[in-house]
DNA sequence: AGGCGCTTGTGAAGACGTGCACAAATCGCG
DNA sequence: CGCGATTTGTGCACGTCTTCACAAGCGCCT
């Protein structure tokens, strides 16, 4: 489930915070879910909890650790050491949540050779030979769109199988390989969205029975139209 | 839907290669989803394909931009500007893709008054009155977790009713706020979990031969394991 | 020992999203 | 003008996810 990490970051809370156990309801809420979701979620893991008293955040924490194959640090290969990719070299979120940055690569000459945060910037071409030394188990892409693609063959091509791409575009890889996204104007213009619809809807307070969103060519306000779910 | 601005993208890209109009399958195919799909979805927006022709490129991204609500600039205010802070405010994706950076906030003296980009770092106390000023629309959270949910209550007191938050914590909203987050290490250990699953299905390999080549550490584990679904 | 309150685990029902498959509609061409 | 090629729009079925509601289990207190 890809709620697991979320129950994960509210376990560690909860354990720094000096509970040994916790319930279904407070982890829910801890963990902005519905507790029945998470109780089904955590009683796909095995049964973990005592009736009456909860979980056991201890035991929780090790058992998701361990579904998300967290016991081992897994090597991260960043790719585009520019603008985004500084701040994500120098993130400590990567060592705190169970990931090591392994190496920094980039296609320009003059980034080669700087050193982030302990780590030096290396060229892209030497990518396969740091693969070969360390095992990568996931490569982060902040590169342009337009060099995303063939950073993504190359990441392939030495045998990582899970991307994190920051580029707005969509990858093609072969069957086995994870691809997940993260585009920030996606997130901005789904907000934008959710305002576009509060403003029409407090425009025209009708009986707020089904919501509509407004027309098109700007036509007139009578005429409603169909919602669009989230 | 929270797949329109993905075809924006695509249509944009379209666009700018000189299509004049594009069909279901080859939209679908540019933005990584299913036909079926994008048309169901572009059928709630109201009809504007052609049969046999497919959909005219310049008034889809027309209808799409009114529909997110993007006929109008946003305004952003960023809040927090640190590592992660910085490389938002340089980043142009903003001004390309309908929104423009209103202001830039931080809690740190010692940030206050830095220029990046054009804008001055203002203190997040004077977020009234650039409110007041500015008709913001979306606040981002680039704080640390501890400071997210105070800054979220100081942009929902002036206001703010869509936040983008990257920091990894839950913040809670009075209703009518939506919230959106961003959590870079959620998406790396959701990648994990499925490199855990690869992993534990090449360990045992029963029949499939899948076009995997090297094996990972080589590592038994004798437990056997549940699958859960993605 | 027994009862009581609290919490888990889960069955069932409903909502929702997805994809197939096909009729309807449009264009181009002879 | 008519026909075939092409593509949209959508009914339908199916699987997944969500939520409610409740029985079963556990610990504590009397
Ligand atoms: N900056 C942000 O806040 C932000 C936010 C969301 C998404 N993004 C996206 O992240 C990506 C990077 O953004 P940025 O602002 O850091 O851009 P940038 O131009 O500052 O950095 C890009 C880096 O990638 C390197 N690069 C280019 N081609 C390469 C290749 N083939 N192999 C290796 N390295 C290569 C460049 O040398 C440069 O250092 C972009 O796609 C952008 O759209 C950025
Ligand atoms: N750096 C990354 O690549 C990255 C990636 C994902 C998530 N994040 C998250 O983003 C957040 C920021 O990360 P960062 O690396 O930029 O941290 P940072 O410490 O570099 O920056 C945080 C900034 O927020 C400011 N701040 C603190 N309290 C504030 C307040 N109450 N009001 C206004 N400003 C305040 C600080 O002065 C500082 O400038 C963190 O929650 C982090 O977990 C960062």
């Amino acid at each position: 489930m890809a709620r697991l990490p979320e129950y994960l970051r509210a376990l560690h809370n909860l354990a720094e915070t000096g509970h040994e156990t916790i319930s279904s309801e407070g982890l829910a809420n801890a963990a902005g879910v519905n507790s029945a979701k998470l109780r089904k979620d955590l009683s796909q893991l095995g049964s973990y909890g005592t009736r009456g008293v909860g979980y056991d955040v201890g035991l929780l924490i090790e058992q998701i650790e361990y579904v998300l194959g967290l016991t081992q640090r897994r090597a991260v290969a960043l790719v585009g050491v520019g603008n985004l990719g500084h701040a994500l070299a120098g993130y400590d979120g990567f060592a705190t949540r169970g990931f090591r940055i392994a190496a920094l690569f980039d296609a320009d000459p003059g980034r080669v050779g700087e050193e982030i945060n302990g780590l030096v910037v290396r060229h892209i071409d030497e990518l396969p030979q740091v693969a070969a030394d360390e095992s990568i188990a996931i490569g982060v892409i902040a590169t342009p769109a337009a060099a995303a693609q063939q950073v993504a063959d190359q990441l392939v091509a030495v045998g990582v199988t899970s991307i994190l791409n920051f580029a707005p575009c969509v990858l093609s890889v072969p069957p086995g390989v994870d691809v997940r996204k993260v585009d920030l104007a996606i997130e901005l213009q789904i907000l934008s969205f959710h305002e576009h619809r509060k403003a029409s809807l407090t425009a025209f307070p009708t009986t707020g029975g089904s919501a509509l969103t407004a027309l098109p060519n700007g036509f007139v306000v009578t005429e409603s139209q169909e919602a669009i779910g989230t």
